[in-house]
DNA sequence: CATGAATGAGATTTCATTCAT
DNA sequence: AATGAATGAAATCTCATTCAT
C-alpha cells in the first residue's frame, strides 16, 4: 500500500500548498507573502511550488477560488426555497449566510483578501459577484416579491433592495475584520439581524 | 514673492507626499508600492521623502492618521443631539455618516487599507476604534435609551446592539469596495438604510 | 563526474567568498567594500552572498574568524617548549611569530582590519586577544620563570614584561602596513630582534 | 569688539570642524563617517562644511595634516640632541616620543586612521614617513653612530637598524589600539623599552 | 557666512523564478 | 517529483554634494 499512499500523498500535495497559501496570504497580504513561507509551512520547498503552479499569481488566484469553492456548492438555490414561507425562506437565507461565515474558516479571510487586492485581482472580484452575491442578491429578490405577492410582507417590501437586507452581515464581518474580538457574538447578531428584517418587511407603517 | 513662494512650497510638501501616498497605498496596497511611484507622483525623487519621513512605514501610518484627521473633527457629538427628538438625532447621525462616506474622498480608502493591513499595522485599527468607532457607537447608545425611555421607541429599543443599526453603512462601503459601481446609488441606500431602522425602533410587534 | 564537480563547487563556495572578502575588505576596508566587488570576484552574483552569509557584517566577522583559524592551530604550545633551554625556547617562539606573519597571507591583513575597525567590532579584538594574544604571551611568561629559576637568565628577567619582549613584531608589522616596502627585511628583522631579546634577558648588567 | 569676536569665531571654525572631524572620523573611520555627524558635532549644518573644505577627502587629509602638525614642530632635531652623551641622547628621544604619544590626543588614532586608509590615502603615509618618521630614524642613527664613535656603545651598535630600536613604541600603539586597557601602562614600558636598549647598544656579547 | 531642502547615485538586502541534478 | 543553488531585477534607504535663499 506504500504505492498507494505515495499517489495519495502526491495527490494532497497542492491542497496542501493551497492551504498553507491561504494561511500566509491572510496573514501577511498578496505583495508581502513569501513563497519561502508558504512552501516551509507545507515542509517542501520553493521549488516544489513551481511544480504544481505556475507562479505567485496563480498561486494566489487558485487558492481564493479553489477554498471559496464549498460555499458555492452550498449556495441557495432558489427551488429549496420553494414549499415554505417567504417569512421562513427569509430566515432560512440569512441563517445560512452567517452559519456559513461563522464556520468556513476561509470566508472572512478570503473576502479581507478580496478587498486588500480589488486593484490587483479584478477578476476575483468579478467571479465573487457572479458566482456568490449575485445568486443570494437574486434569491433574496424572488423572497420579496413572494412575500409581497401573498401578502406575508408589507406593500412596500418588493422594492426594498436585497443588498439593504444582506448588509449587515457584509458589515458585521467588517467590523470583524478591523477590530477583532470586539465585534457582538454572531449567535445574537444574527437574532437581531432577522429581528430587524422581519420588522423591515411588515406590514406596518410608520410615521 | 519668490522668498513666500519658496517657503510656501516646503510647508505643502509633506501634505503632497501624503497625498501622494495615499493614492499609490490605495491603488496598490502598502507592500506593493514603491517609493518610486510616491515621489514621481509628487514631482521629487525619493530622497525627498526621506527628507520628511523616516521610513515607509512611518509614511504609512501618517498618512492614514493625517487624512482622517479631519473625519474626527466632524464627529457626531452627544450635546449636537440634544435639543431635538431621538428619532430625528438617529437619522442625523446616519445621514451624517453617509454623508462623510460619499463626500470625504479619503474614508472608504482608509477603511479598505486598515482592513488590508489589520495584521500589519494593528495600531491604526486601534486608533480607528478609538477615535471614530467609539464614539458613534456612544452616541447611538444615548439615542437609543433617550428614545426608549421617552416612548419614543418601543421598549425593545434599549436593547439593540448600536452596531446592527450602523453595520448596513460598513455593508454598504464593503460592496462598493469590491464590486465598485455595482451598489446602490448611496442616497438611495440611506433613505432605505433610515426606513428600515425607524421600523426596527418603533413601538410595533412582529410575529 | 558531474555530480561530483557540482557537490564540490558548492562545497567550495563559502571557502571562495570568504577569501574574495578578505581581499576586498583589506583594500578598502569595511565600510567602502561593495559586496558587488566581492561577488565580482568570486565571479557570481550579489545574491549568492546571501545564500550563504545573513549579511555584510556576517561575511566580515566570519571572514576574520575562518581564516585567522589556521594560525590558531599552530599556535605554540607550552608543552612543545619544553625539554630544551629557555633561550632555544625563545628563539623557537619567535622565530615561529616571525614565519607565521612573512607567510601566512593573511595574517597581516587582518591584524590591520581589527586595528582598523576596533570600534564596529570590538567582539573580534577581544576573540584575538583570548585565541592568539593570550597564549603566546602565556608561554613566553613561562620561558622568562624557568629561563630565571634556572639562572640562564639573568635575575632581573622574571620582571620583564612579556610584551616589551614581542613589540618588536607588532612594531615591524605596523611599519610594513603604513609604509609598505620601506621595512627592513624580516629575515635580517627576526635576527636583529633575536639578538636583541638575548641581550635583554643575558646575566649581564648596564650602568 | 563684537566684531572683533565674531571674527574671532570665523577663525575658529575651520579649526572647530577639524577637531569634529578627528573625533567622528576615528570613532567610526572614513567611509562609515557621515558630513552630518560632524556637522552635528560643531553646531552647524553640512552645508557649512562645504563652505570651509572641498569635499569630504579634502576634510579628511586636512584634519590628518593639521592635526599632526604640532608634532612636527616638536621632532628631535640632529642639533639639539648635540652637547650630551649619545646614551642621554638615546634617552632623549624615546622619552619624547612617549612623551608625545601618552599625552597627545590625536597621534595614535591618526596613525590608526593612516593604517586603516592605507590604500586609500597612501599620500598621507608618504607625508608620515618624510615628515615624522624619516627624522626620527636619521636622528637615531646619528646617535648610534655617535656613540659606537666614541666608544660609548659596543662595536656593533653602528649595525643596529634602528627601527628595531623605535619598534617597541609602535608596537604599544598597536596593542593598545586592539586591546585598549590591556597594555602596560605607559612609564613602565618606557623605563623597559629604555632598560633593552642600554642592553643592546652596551659593549657586552652573548652567547 | 550659513542654511537645509533637494538630489541622485549607489549600497544593502529581498525574493520570485529558473534549472541542473 | 523535488531540491536548492543561483540569479537578477527591484526595493528601501543613505548620504555626499549642490544651490537658492
Amino acid at each position: 500500500m506504500t504505492k498507494g499512499s505515495r499517489a495519495a500523498a502526491k495527490q494532497a500535495r497542492p491542497r496542501e500548498i493551497l492551504e498553507a497559501a491561504f494561511e500566509e496570504f491572510s496573514l501577511r497580504g498578496y505583495a508581502a507573502t513569501r513563497l519561502d513561507d508558504i512552501a516551509a509551512r507545507v515542509g517542501v520547498t520553493k521549488g516544489t511550488i513551481y511544480v504544481y503552479f505556475e507562479n505567485k499569481e496563480t498561486l494566489f488566484e487558485t487558492m481564493v477560488i479553489e477554498l471559496s469553492q464549498p460555499k458555492l456548492d452550498t449556495q441557495p438555490s432558489l427551488s429549496v426555497l420553494q414549499g415554505q414561507s417567504a417569512t421562513a425562506a427569509l430566515v432560512q437565507l440569512l441563517s445560512g449566510a452567517y452559519d456559513e461565515i461563522l464556520e468556513d474558516p476561509y470566508s472572512r479571510e478570503i473576502l479581507r483578501l478580496l478587498i486588500a487586492e480589488k486593484n490587483t485581482f479584478q477578476s476575483l472580484s468579478r467571479r465573487f459577484r457572479d458566482n456568490f452575491a449575485g445568486p443570494i442578491f437574486a434569491a433574496l429578490r424572488e423572497i420579496l416579491q413572494k412575500g409581497t405577492a401573498t401578502g406575508e410582507f408589507g406593500a412596500h417590501a418588493a422594492a426594498i433592495d436585497p443588498f439593504l437586507i444582506l448588509s449587515p452581515i457584509l458589515g458585521y464581518i467588517v467590523l470583524d475584520m478591523v477590530l477583532p474580538g470586539e465585534s457582538p457574538a454572531g449567535a445574537a447578531f444574527l437574532a437581531g439581524h432577522i429581528d430587524m428584517v422581519k420588522r423591515l418587511v411588515a406590514a406596518t407603517t410608520v410615521p
